[in-house]
DNA sequence: GATTATGTGCTACTTAGGTAGTTTTCAGTA
DNA sequence: TACTGAAAACTACCTAAGTAGCACATAATC
C-alpha cells in the first residue's frame, strides 16, 4: 500500500506535463492511475503489433517514441511525431475507437503506463469531465499537423529543417533536445525527406558556423544566425 | 412556438450526419439547438475576422466552406479541409480555447447554425457525456490531416490528384460530389500543387478516357481507369 | 454587344530535391 | 588491434513539378 503511494507521487511528478491528468485532484488521480501498469520497452524495438492499441492505451513517462507512416512500395518513412513525456498512444484509436494503420519504434528504452482500453474508456464515463483534457491534447495535435502540411507545401527543405531545429531549443538553456542524437536519416524523416538531401543542408549549416555536429549529435552553436538563415529563407521567395 | 418545433425538426433531419448531435435525445437535441441561430454567409466571401472563431462557434448547415492556409511570401495556398453539411468551424478553438491563424472562404451560399462559445462551453459543462461526440470528430479530423501528410510526402501528384478524385465518388451514384465543379486551381490548392501542374494532370486523365471535363465541371466517364491507373502508380515506384 | 475577368490548354524553361554510388569516419566488439 | 557495420560526407546525375508566358474560351457586367 505505502508502496504503491509513493509509485502515484512518482507519476504525478514525472507526469506533471500530461494534459490528460491536467487539474485533477489527488482522489481522482489515484482512481485513474490505480488502472495502470507500468512496462519497459527496450530501446530500439518496432511496436508493430495490429491490434494492440484497440485493446490496450499507452501514456508514456520517458523515453522516446517516434509514430510513424511507412511506404511499403517505396520504404519510405515520414516521422508523424516523436512522443515523449506525457504523450499517449494511440489517440487516434482512444478517439474513434477505429483501427489505425501506423507505426511505433522506441527510440530510448521506454516506460510506459498501460491500461486495457475498456477500463479506461468505462472510467471516462464515469468521469466525463475529463474529456475535456482529450480534448485539449487532441487540439494540440491537430494543429502540430497542420503545421505540418503547410510547411510541407510552403518551405524548402533548409526552412524545414531550421524550423525543426529551431522548434526543438530548450527557451532556457538554449540547448537542442530530444532531437539532439538522431541520425541524418531519422532527421529528414522527421521533416519529410531524405538523408542525403538532409546532410546536404547540414553541410550548409556548419559551414555559416551555426551548428556543429559530430556522429548522432547535433548542436547549435549560434542561434542568431539561424534565426537570420531562416529570415532569408521567407523573403527570398 | 410551432414554428420554432418545425425548425427544430428541420435542423435534425439536415444535420443527421454531425457527430456532435449523434446519439442524442430530442430534448437535449433542443436544449443545444435553442442555444444557435441561423445565418446565411454568401457565395465567395472570405472570413478573415480574426477573433470570429474565438467567440463564436459554427455548424454548416449547407453549402461549401474551405479552410485555407496562406503563405504571404508567395501567395500559394493549401486548402486543408473542404468544409460541409456538418462540419463545425473553428474546431482548433473550441478543442483548445487558443487563437488558430487559418482562413476560412465559402464557394457556395453557405446556411450556418451560430452559438456563442461561451453558451457553448457552458451546455457542454452541463452535458460532458457529449464531450465523446466531439472526440469522435476531432479523430476524424486527425485521421485525414494524417493521410494528408503521408500522401504529399510519398506519392506524386498524379496520385494526389486520382485519389482525390476516388475519395469524391458518391458510392451508390458512382458520381464525383463536392469537387465536381471546382477550378483547376481549387483542385490543385486540395492536393498541394499548382494549377499548371494538376491541369498537365488532367488532361493526361482525360486522354486515357477516365474523365470528362468542361469550365469548372469535372465528370468521371470510367471509374475503373482510374483505379488501374493508381495501381500503375503505386507498382512502379 | 463590347468589355472585362476568369478559367483552360499548351509550350518552353528552371530547379530543388530525390537517387545512386563511393569514400571516409567512427563506435562497438571479437 | 583489427574487423565490422553503420553513419556521414561528397560527387554526379536525373526528373517531377514548379514557373512564366501566351492564346483562346467562356461567363459575367455594363
Amino acid at each position: 500500500m505505502k508502496n504503491k503511494d509513493t509509485d502515484y507521487q512518482r507519476y504525478r511528478k514525472s507526469l506533471s506535463n500530461c494534459h490528460l491528468l491536467e487539474n485533477m485532484d489527488d482522489l481522482t488521480f489515484n482512481s485513474l492511475i490505480s488502472l495502470f501498469k507500468e512496462q519497459t520497452w527496450p530501446k530500439n524495438t518496432c511496436l508493430v503489433d495490429e491490434n494492440r492499441f484497440l485493446c490496450k492505451f499507452y501514456i508514456i513517462i520517458s523515453g522516446r517514441v517516434k509514430m510513424y507512416q511507412l511506404d511499403e512500395t517505396s520504404s519510405k518513412e515520414v516521422t508523424l511525431f516523436l512522443l515523449h513525456k506525457g504523450d499517449f498512444m494511440d489517440l487516434f484509436c482512444l478517439l474513434d475507437g477505429l483501427e489505425h494503420k501506423v507505426y511505433y519504434e522506441s527510440l530510448d528504452e521506454v516506460k510506459v503506463l498501460e491500461v486495457p482500453m475498456e477500463n479506461l474508456h468505462d472510467w471516462f464515463q464515469k468521469h466525463p469531465e475529463y474529456y475535456k483534457n482529450l480534448l485539449f491534447y487532441a487540439g494540440k495535435k491537430l494543429r502540430r499537423m497542420e503545421n505540418y502540411i503547410s510547411d510541407i507545401i510552403f518551405a524548402n527543405i533548409s526552412t524545414r529543417l531550421v524550423k525543426l531545429l529551431l522548434r526543438n531549443v530548450n527557451k532556457d538553456s538554449k540547448n537542442l533536445e530530444l532531437i539532439n542524437d538522431l541520425s541524418h536519416k531519422e532527421i529528414a524523416y522527421l521533416i519529410g525527406s531524405t538523408r542525403a538531401v538532409v546532410n546536404r543542408q547540414i553541410q550548409k549549416l556548419k559551414k555559416n558556423g551555426s551548428i556543429h555536429t559530430s556522429r548522432e549529435n547535433l548542436q547549435i552553436i549560434d542561434l542568431g544566425i539561424l534565426i537570420e538563415f531562416l529570415k532569408k529563407e521567407n523573403n527570398h521567395e
